[in-house]
DNA sequence: TATGAATGAGTCTTCATTCAT
DNA sequence: AATGAATGAAGACTCATTCAT
């Protein structure tokens, strides 16, 4: 800002890394999960964005269009790759395991990882109005699961109706989420996965023919 | 701005403001919420508070520390009053109604105000670690179902430990809450209510005594 | 910006001066026209106005929008200011001095003040859009020398028409300004300003009755 | 971007981009005059001129220093080409029309082209020093007039000073240049260029021997 | 106790220019 | 000679908070 006085900084600027767009984007979506996770929200500015990735804040601008972006595309990210390995879980893996098990493994595992970055994102993706995105992972997940029939829900469960199935899949991952965000004692608990599993059969089978 | 000049100018005399300290926090918040539900959290700042509450800049001070102790204050007050209307509707209400159905719509009809501004409240005390706040009300109406025993879960259901509790109410609780976000449009059938009663009551039959 | 590491400097801001608008405002034009007088509009930016104008910089954005708004706000003073000059010359002063005379005077020494400034100032208004702005002034002398008839173009002469008028105005005003944003040698001379008035009784004289 | 695989796969394969430099210079000022005239010259960056010249930032940079340069070689070219088109005027053309009137003309008619960028151009041609570039078109044009002698001025008339001929000839293209900038509706009337031919030769005839 | 003008640190964003490829 | 990603200084503007009145 101020005129520098001394001559001595005048070393030109720094010569420019030559880094592909996906290095660079990572990096950038790394160094906003880390602050994220560290200072939360309020913290999280352009500029130490840019700082914290090592990448310049022109750079940052010519991947990104505003600081909004950044999140958004983030957020989706995270989203669709919380979906694929939910999604996983559920259709394959180890068959001694009940898919909906493995599917709830999925699930915690996958919200354990920085959940005050995944938290803010996913406000943030809401805020924007971002609440199809929201929805369409889950949505995909619980055609999934009324895809695959009658080895995920117990015999002589009604197949479920599309509002059963919002109930059901809100119900779990929400559950989850709040538990990790409250960094609940019992998230890796087997009780956990226990009463988790009783509320999604038990809700299937009670429901009227 | 304009300096009143003669007091006695009775034309546009401005309705003399001695608000007692109730009603200046209440046209605060009330403004808070009227800003968030409109604009959202980022159009939210303290001069226009003051503005649309009618309040000069100086007194929201006065009244608030800061401009969180707004929205915290604000956050506790909803959560509060939420919490004592599902439990209420818990314990009295139409006898002919299972307890279970009533605090459902009690909890539906309760997320169905303002609920953008509500969601902000909410999101703000959970991200300025007001988890305890938070989880304190879900707690009490877990602890309420605890004491009143058997004419609220089904027969022959074991009784629900914590983390069956928190599994259970948080279950409720979110699923209502994001189809409120949502606006899904089945938030006020009756398959909505059914949905979640056979959820509740399924679980609770399912858990091994 | 960078977290100030010397303690000693936390000395809390800078007490408020409390001037009057008007006060304010001027003393931001004042620094404005300095600025822009001494480096031109390149070296305009709102830090400095309010740096020079002895002003915080958000007291200067309570007084205008933006930066736009001061240049505009301020190029309509000068531009009111030198009409008001100039009309009063035309119908009052030295009654042994022509009245064209009187306001060729009034023009030459009003654009000579500060001519850079007023240069970019008129610039700005007019890329701004505010073409009305500028030609209004020009159109009140107009209006006023054919409202004030045969004492001010000389005897035979056929009343000039709006575009008469229009060319007339224009010329002189344009002469003027040009020959002093290009600091002509003569500009203060008998010599052009017996041009100008040759120029303005020899049009008027000319056009066929 | 996108980056070519084959060089042999022709769908979309680029015109081959090997102007010389008298036509990208030419693009260069062709994309500058358009972006001028429809966006202003706040919306001028290099980085855009460059886009629309089909031109690569680097390469801009290989015919121009900086993009001050651009402008004002921009400037000198159409001044020149305005002056060669007047003096042209003055000195040929249809005899039955007097030479005055064809430089009206020849004038009113250049400035009439893309103004908002021609006006631009001046502004940043005369805020940047420019001002012997401005001046010398026109003293080249006075030149001309006082070296065509008896046949441009009126029969009696004395010979023009050096200060008569700037006001004049500054008279003439300011108004014309106004007329223009205000798109004044009598621009391309008869009347306009009637008042305008009076102007020059009542004001002539009016100057003393 | 209320008022609201003033403060100024902080933040986003732009864009002229460079230089490795 | 051309390309265009990268650089980073600079600048417009916001808003939480203070404090003279």
């Amino acid at each position: 800002p101020v005129t520098s006085t001394s001559p001595a900084s005048d070393s030109k600027r720094r010569l420019p890394k030559r880094r592909n767009a996906r290095e660079t984007v990572d990096a950038i979506f790394e160094a906003t999960a880390r602050i994220l996770q560290k200072d939360g929200l309020a913290a999280l500015n352009t500029n130490r964005i840019a700082e914290v990735a090592g990448v310049s804040i022109g750079a940052l601008y010519g991947y990104f269009a505003n600081k909004d972006a950044i999140l958004l595309a983030m957020a989706r990210r995270e989203l669709d790759a919380l979906r694929d390995r939910v999604a996983a879980a559920l259709v394959e893996g180890n068959p001694d395991v009940h898919p909906a098990r493995r599917a709830i493994r999925a699930l915690i595992r996958g919200y354990n990882v920085r959940n005050r970055a995944r938290r803010i994102l996913m406000e943030t993706l809401f805020s924007r109005g971002g609440t199809e995105d929201m929805a369409r992972p889950v949505s995909e997940i619980a055609r999934l699961i009324a895809a695959s029939g009658a080895n995920l829900y117990p015999e002589g469960a009604a197949a479920p109706t599309p509002v059963a199935l919002f109930v059901l899949t809100q119900a779990v991952d929400s559950v989850v989420r709040t538990a990790t965000y409250e960094n609940a004692p019992f998230l890796m608990s087997q009780e956990f996965e226990d009463e988790l599993f009783w509320m999604i059969s038990g809700y299937l089978l009670a429901r009227p023919a």
